[in-house]
DNA sequence: CAATATCTGTTGCATTTGCAACAAAGTTTA
DNA sequence: TAAACTTTGTTGCAAATGCAACAGATATTG
C-alpha cells in the first residue's frame, strides 16, 4: 500500500481530505524516519516529546522490570499511533521502550506542534486536536473496560464480563470475537487450557454455546 | 471551601488565573447544577455529551451487569472531573450510571463547547483543550500501569509490580503508599488476607520490609 | 485511661487455577 | 488426499488463593 493510502487511515487525520492531509503534514513538519529491524526508537527512561505514527513495518512497545525481564506490551502496525499518551502527558522518563520489530518507517510529530497554534492559522490544527482527544478518550474507555473484566475474581466471571461486553457492543446475543482461544486467554491474562475448561463448564451449565470464535450467550 | 478555591484546583483550568477562570466559565456557559443525594446524574444507556465537574459533595460511577448487579467503579470528589472520556469519545450509550453519593453541586460543560472555537476567540480554549489532552493522557498512563500490575499471574508478582512502580515514581527504595491493606487489596482486586499473607512471605524472603503503609524494597 | 473501633496478621480449608502433557478437531500445504 | 501443522479440548496434580473466623496491634473517642 502506498503512503497516501496509509495516511488516509490514520485516525489523527480523520475528517481531512488527501490534499488537506498533505498540507497538514507540512504544518506538522513532516519527518519520515526509517529504522532497521531491532533498532531502538524510544529508549526507556528518556523523555517523550513526539507522537509516533507507523507507516511501514511494525514497532513493539517493551517494558523492562527492575530485574531486566522484558515483556511485550503491544505491537503497533501501519496507520497506528504510539507514544501518544506519553507525549501528551509530557512524560520525562518513559516507562517503556519502543523498538523496531521489523524494518519500518515512521513519522514523528512533536506534540507541541499539535497543540501549538499554527503560523498559518490553519484549520487543520483544530480537527487534529479534536481527533487526538477522541483517540485518547476511546483508548481510555477500552482500558477501563479491560480493567472491568480483570477485576473479576474467577475465570468464569472474567469470561462472562468479556462476553457480555462483546454482546452489548454488537447488540446481539450471538457474535464473533476477534480472538482465538490463545489470544482470548492472553487478553484476560489467563491460562489457555483453564479458559477452555471453564468455557466447557459454562456450556454444560447452559450459560453459553460456542464453536471456535463464534459465541451465543443465554443471559 | 469556597467555590473559587475549588475552581482553582480543577486541572481543566490549570494555568489560568482566578480572573481567567471566571471569564472562561462564561465562555463555557456556566451551568451549576444541584443534585439531591441518591438522584441520577447520568443514566446508563443514555448518550453522554457533557463533561462533569464536582464542586461540592461527591458522585459515584456505577456499573450494572446484565443481571442487575451493581458495582461501584469510582467515587469522584470536589474539583475532579467525571464522564470526560465518554463525552470526548462521543459515547451514544453510557456503559455506566452516575449518581449523587451525597447532596452535591456540579458543573456540566457540553464537550462541543470545549473544542468548538469560541465566539470571543478567547485564548482560554487553547489552554483548556491542552489541559484536557493532558488529563486524558495521564489517566491513560494510570490505567495502563494498573493493567500492567493486573497482568501478573500471582499475588506476589502483582505486589512486586505495584511496589516497583511506586518505588520508581518516588525514585526511592523506601516510600509510603496511599493505601491501607484493604484498599491495596481492592486496588489490585485481591483478597486482603491473602495480600497480608503474601507480604509476610515476601518479608521472610528478604524481598521487602514494611510497617503499615511504609515500604522498603530490596530489589 | 478505658472502651471502642479500625486495621493488620494468622490459619485451616475447600476450591480454583496454572501447568504440563496428551488427544482430538480443524486447517493448510504439497 | 496424505501429511504436517495449528487450534482446541481434556485431565491429573500441585500450588495458589479466596474465604471465614479469630487474634493481636493500633488508633480514636468519650
Amino acid at each position: 500500500m502506498k503512503n497516501a493510502n496509509i495516511l488516509k487511515k490514520i485516525k489523527l487525520f480523520a475528517g481531512l481530505s488527501e490534499a488537506d492531509i498533505e498540507k497538514a503534514m507540512g504544518c506538522l513538519g513532516r519527518k519520515n524516519q526509517s529504522y532497521a529491524k531491532g533498532s531502538i526508537i524510544i529508549e526507556a527512561g528518556s523523555p517523550v516529546k513526539n507522537i509516533g505514527i507507523v507507516l511501514k513495518g511494525s514497532v513493539q512497545i517493551l517494558k523492562e522490570d527492575l530485574n531486566g525481564n522484558r515483556s511485550i506490551i503491544a505491537q503497533v502496525y501501519p496507520s497506528e499511533l504510539f507514544a501518544e499518551a506519553l507525549a501528551c502527558a509530557g512524560t520525562e522518563k518513559s516507562p517503556v521502550a519502543v523498538f523496531a520489530a521489523s524494518n519500518c518507517e515512521i513519522i514523528s510529530v512533536p506534540f507541541s506542534v499539535i497543540t501549538g497554534s499554527c503560523k498559518n492559522a490553519c484549520k487543520f490544527h483544530g480537527i487534529i486536536v479534536s481527533n487526538m482527544l477522541k483517540i485518547l478518550a476511546q483508548k481510555n474507555i477500552f482500558l477501563t473496560n479491560k480493567i472491568e473484566h480483570l477485576s473479576k475474581r474467577s475465570i468464569r466471571e472474567k469470561l462472562l464480563s468479556y462476553l457480555s461486553s462483546e454482546s452489548k457492543k454488537h447488540n446481539l446475543k450471538e457474535f464473533t470475537i476477534p480472538f482465538n482461544r490463545n489470544e482470548l486467554a492472553d487478553f484476560l491474562f489467563l491460562d489457555r487450557s483453564a479458559v477452555s475448561r471453564e468455557l466447557g463448564k459454562m456450556r454444560d451449565d447452559q450459560l453459553i454455546k460456542f464453536h471456535k470464535d463464534r459465541f451465543k450467550i443465554n443471559f
